[in-house]
DNA sequence: CACGTCACTTAGATCGATCTAAAATGTTTC
DNA sequence: GAAACATTTTAGATCGATCTAAGTGACGTG
């Protein structure tokens, strides 16, 4: 029990089993619960854990069994709210099934992630939620099957092969369209930024699309800065072409929050000299002002899922690949009037 | 090289070595670089490794060498950005070092935290960066220090012999008060919210120390909600009292968040009809309008530092514990003013 | 009383790396 | 040509768990 004798080695089993008077093997099938076990040795062994402070070493183990119950998490960033949402609801999924998350964020680079990748390999881990960096190519996919790697991919996809969750992108743009639309607004502009992947042209399609169905001009994107601080100070970008925008999308949260400032800077007046309208909708949202009508994704639920989708892959890895696509709904708040 | 033969069995040190025609110790030797192995043999080592795909088992040497190249870390939450950018710079750094980051939230419930070092020691982690959880006993740290776990506590403490690394909470209110001092200001609130724990404790500590050291009234403490979307409801506690406050300070960024859009709702204008300053700045903050005048504590770079700390630590368990306290600075934008 | 059954218990091999101590090989030196 | 030395290489034990296959009693039965 006191300190000084346990710090040069550490208690194993051996040391539980000679102190309960029974062999390491005894002492295992008390550790796994085994109903081999006779009750009363239970106890004693139970005890003598106990009593010598012993922890389990579960580094040891995975060297027989193949299971290290250590999944990891790659995204591209996590300043971004949106990502700490997602984890935080993978986290709370993973960690109730008594595993552990190893967190890594690949910057949106694909040697990173690469690299990550390999990393998590050595650590043995059981699978991986994966949000690919962009410009990913499809052929990681091949190579994560080969590798026999249990994989999730989240918000992003490289691959039908691989299980997915994500949001269903193209609706929520379509609600966005519609709602606007039937507002009375024809000059509708999608801000858009950062880096292309799947969840980037699910977007735009979605946004194209939208507009195309009810007869209206698709093709005004405008591109912002990637950086918060950034997108405040390009809103003029709104401006610039021949015929103004009555109302914009964004693309994200960031782009939102980022032009929902840019506009008040500018002195004018959202939902009535512009209408605006989010996208992804993280926890903080609800606390902007303008009240900003947004698109919800819920990125904590997709974290959720893609986590116990995890699960089940590792535990039938012969499962055929499923994807989840999750609803959006449009929160309708105070950002949109009619065009002016 | 083909995806079936590999599939079954895991490729092992000793299948390089004898495909490369050396033993499993040659091979180890190449493995970490060791100058023993003569140049040839080294090469055609490295090509079995590359020809059949090998990779590492970090879990297989971790049996052997102390060292398992996680490290955890242990916050309240993840959807509070802060956290989430605390996170990031720890990631960023452990990374650097080749370690891994095993990630998980408290909840800032005592026996989640608990449960959560255990199942951390199980992995065998190198150390750990902790914010402890609200009510946590100071006697965790001698369970931690009898355990020989390296440990460093991040923003909050519970204890003087563990590294700690945190930003100066009380400076920061001092320079809050003084700024709205400086302006005119008598009746001066703090906004605060959340569990009591240390850096609780500085803040009004510090809040208290500056307003008696400038003579005016430290009593007005006025206690928000925990949820973000409360905090806007319940902003009319800042005027439920006889003397109405013309200056708040806010515990957080999420209270800054929330009275920021309250005050709003109200049909105040900050900064004319009530002066506001928000604590701890993260990266959003400089996209809310309006902008918010605020003690900035930088969240990222205490995250690295921490990391920094623990990776010395690790390497030199018998170091005298450290404290680092980041400086903090006031960002002073639009949301103060004089007094009305 | 021998034998089969039931309920536990255990010895010893095993997972994939590292480490020690010794062996093999090559090079100088006298 | 042998001893001394430097340079590489290796056999085998080891870390702490799990797993297989076999062992030990106690008990009931024909």
């Amino acid at each position: 029990m006191s300190s000084e004798e346990r710090k040069k080695t550490r208690v194993t089993l051996l040391d539980v089993a000679r102190h309960a008077n029974v062999s390491r093997a005894t002492a295992s099938l008390v550790l796994r619960k085994s109903p081999l076990v006779g009750s009363e040795t239970r106890m004693r062994v139970e005890e003598a854990m106990r009593d010598l402070g012993y922890v389990y070493n579960i580094g040891a183990a995975r060297l027989r069994v193949e299971r290290s119950q250590i999944i990891g998490a790659i995204v591209p960033n996590l300043t971004n709210p949106f990502f700490a949402e997602l984890l935080s609801g993978i986290e709370e999924i993973i960690g109730a099934t008594g595993k552990v998350v190893i967190l890594a964020k690949s910057g949106d680079r694909v040697e990173q992630q690469e690299m990550l990748l390999r990393r998590m390999r050595e650590h043995g881990v059981d699978g991986v939620i994966l949000c690919p960096a962009a410009r990913t190519e499809s052929t990681l996919s091949e190579q994560i099957a080969d590798w026999g790697m249990p994989v999730v991919q989240v918000l992003r996809h490289i691959s039908f092969d691989m299980d997915y969750v994500g949001a269903d992108y193209a609706t929520g743009m379509r609600q966005a369209v519609d709602y606007l639309a039937s507002l009375g607004h024809e000059r509708i502009a999608f801000a858009v930024h950062g880096p292309v992947h799947s969840a980037y042209q699910e977007r735009v399609d979605g946004f194209r699309d939208a507009m195309l169905s009810r007869g209206l001009d698709p093709r005004v994107l405008i591109r912002f800065p990637t950086q918060l601080g950034e997108i405040a100070k390009a809103t003029h970008l709104l401006f610039d072409r021949a015929t103004r925008p009555t109302a914009v999308i964004c693309f994200n949260h960031l782009v939102a929050l980022g032009l929902s400032a840019g506009l008040q800077d500018c002195g004018l007046t959202i939902g009535r000299d512009l209408s605006l309208i989010g996208f992804d909708d993280v926890a903080d949202a609800e606390a902007i002002r303008p009240r900003l009508t947004s698109v919800s994704t819920g990125p904590v639920a997709i974290g959720e899922m893609a986590a116990r989708l995890l699960v089940e892959r590792i535990a039938d890895p012969a499962l055929p690949p499923r994807r989840v696509v999750n609803d959006t709904t449009l929160h309708i708040r105070q950002s949109c009037g009619r065009p002016t």
